[in-house]
DNA sequence: TCTGGGGTCCTAGGACCC
DNA sequence: TCTGGGGTCCTAGGACCC
């Protein structure tokens, strides 16, 4: 048996705690660069403003409607997630966490009445944290998803599902009838897995509610589609094929990539950019004590505009696999410079570490003399540490690499952050006041 | 004018092996 | 005239997630 606990309009939800005067309005949080809304209050998504919905599409609600538009405030959203998640762990044996605003539960051997649990922790997650959520409990995974669905629903569209399944549901107790009933007030598309994609062929062969789906053979959904569709499926149907995963394994590939605030035709500025990306790549991956052996870097134009197109990447091999910034950054710099050309306005950049592999093993090779030595390697992996602890202690970007510009003001491809608001709990400067 | 970022898994097809 | 069979590994691309 499984729960899933999941904030509701999360990072909304977030930036709500410290700001009140935004409880009952329409607000909405921008994603990086301000560009597109990625959560949405309730009165929000009443106005019909949909998920990544273009800001600048929205924006004349302000004025019609009082829209409140914040960027997105990231530091806030991971500090308030890991508060909402120690929490949420009470309420069952084992935790998978799944996203920022979710996570798994495992309920197994957990006494009592489940759902009366399950409210205790949603009403303490309010009380503590201050962010609302939901419980969805089910026999599986995608169960659970499901019934979180259908608590989210109920509260919010009083009618389509029964009024006691809000904020709260467990599938696993409600009667044959009750269920079917959910599972044919449901569309395939809000399954777990089904997205728009698969959802339309779906849509496309008659199978348009939850109930059609489950009625189907297991055997004709792996014909017809995939075996990830068959494991949707029998998961619907009660039988467990997703295990919980409270131990997630280091990363397989990291990325950096940026939408710029203004688009950049120059070299130097890419490079700029480029070394930025490429050496916060780096720091994730020390966090994971991970090495790469490729850095890929890829730089492209606009989709959306009319201007001619260019995209490309790069991969390119590093002699060793290492964690060392100054060898990510000369790698990526060096793709950069391969991939290049002048004239095009360029929207976006990114780098990404590939084959990653565990700092604890290190690859033996043969002294040719003209390469770093080991004790060369040792000394930057000190540096490296040295860099990491500074940041940590005294904050982001108190000490980086030159080549990603030291002049903030005339970086023109850092994203536009107009409407940020302060680090509430992770930045003492950001801390709220309270007068009496 | 203005459209995010960071991941994972699966599959098909080609290269290569004996 | 007539040219096998059975594998593995890698990669690119597609689909999905939040």
């Amino acid at each position: 048996m499984y729960a899933l606990v999941d904030g509701n309009n999360f990072y909304v939800s977030c930036e709500r705690i410290f700001r009140p005067s935004l409880r009952g309005v329409p607000a909405v949080v921008l994603s990086n660069n301000d560009g597109c809304c990625v959560a949405r209050s309730n009165e929000a998504k009443a106005l019909g403003i949909k998920m990544g919905a273009p800001w600048f599409q929205v924006k004349h609600f302000e004025d019609s409607a009082g829209l409140v538009a914040l960027s997105a405030n990231f530091a806030l959203y991971g500090d308030i997630s890991d508060r909402m998640m120690s929490l949420a762990a009470g309420l069952g044996p084992t935790q998978e966490i799944y996203s920022i605003d979710e996570s798994f539960i495992g309920l197994d051997g957990v006494p009592g009445d489940l759902v009366e649990r399950s409210h205790k922790i949603r009403s303490r997650i309010l009380q503590w944290v201050g962010v609302p959520c939901c419980v969805g409990i089910g026999t599986t995974k995608t169960l659970a998803k499901l019934a979180n669905h259908v608590a989210k629903t109920a509260e919010r569209k009083p009618g389509l599902y029964p009024a006691h399944l809000a904020q709260v549901c467990n599938l696993a107790i409600l009667s044959h009838a009750e269920r079917q009933a959910v599972f044919e007030a449901t569309e395939v598309g809000e399954v777990w897995g089904i997205g728009r994609r698969i959802g339309k062929q779906l849509m496309d062969s008659g199978i348009q509610t939850v109930q059609d789906l489950v009625r189907m053979d297991v055997a004709t959904v792996r014909r017809g589609w995939s075996v990830v569709l068959e494991r949707t499926v029998r998961e619907l149907q009660g039988t467990p094929c997703i295990g919980l995963d409270d131990a997630p394994a280091p990363k397989q590939e990291i990325a950096c990539t940026r939408s710029f605030g203004h688009a950049v035709t120059a070299l130097s500025a890419l490079t700029e950019a480029v070394s930025e990306f490429s050496s916060r790549a780096a720091e994730k991956l020390r966090k994971q004590s991970s090495l790469a052996a490729q850095v890929m870097v890829f730089i492209r134009t606009s989709p959306f505009r009319r201007d001619e197109q260019y995209s490309r990447s790069i991969s390119v091999p590093l002699r060793r696999p290492t964690a060392d910034t100054g060898a990510i950054v000369q790698a990526a710099v060096l793709g950069l410079q391969a991939i290049y050309r002048p004239g095009f306005n360029y929207a976006k950049a990114g780098v990404m570490l590939m084959d990653l592999q565990s700092d604890s093993i290190r690859q033996g090779e043969l002294e040719l003399g003209d390469e770093a030595s080991l004790e060369d390697m040792a000394e930057n992996s000190r540096l490296m540490s040295a860099l990491d602890a500074i940041n940590q202690r005294y904050g982001k970007g108190t000490m980086k690499i030159a080549s990603s510009g030291l002049d903030g003001d005339r970086r023109v491809w850092s994203m536009r952050q107009e409407r940020r608001t302060p680090g509430y709990t992770t930045d003492w400067a950001g801390i709220p006041v309270a007068r009496a």
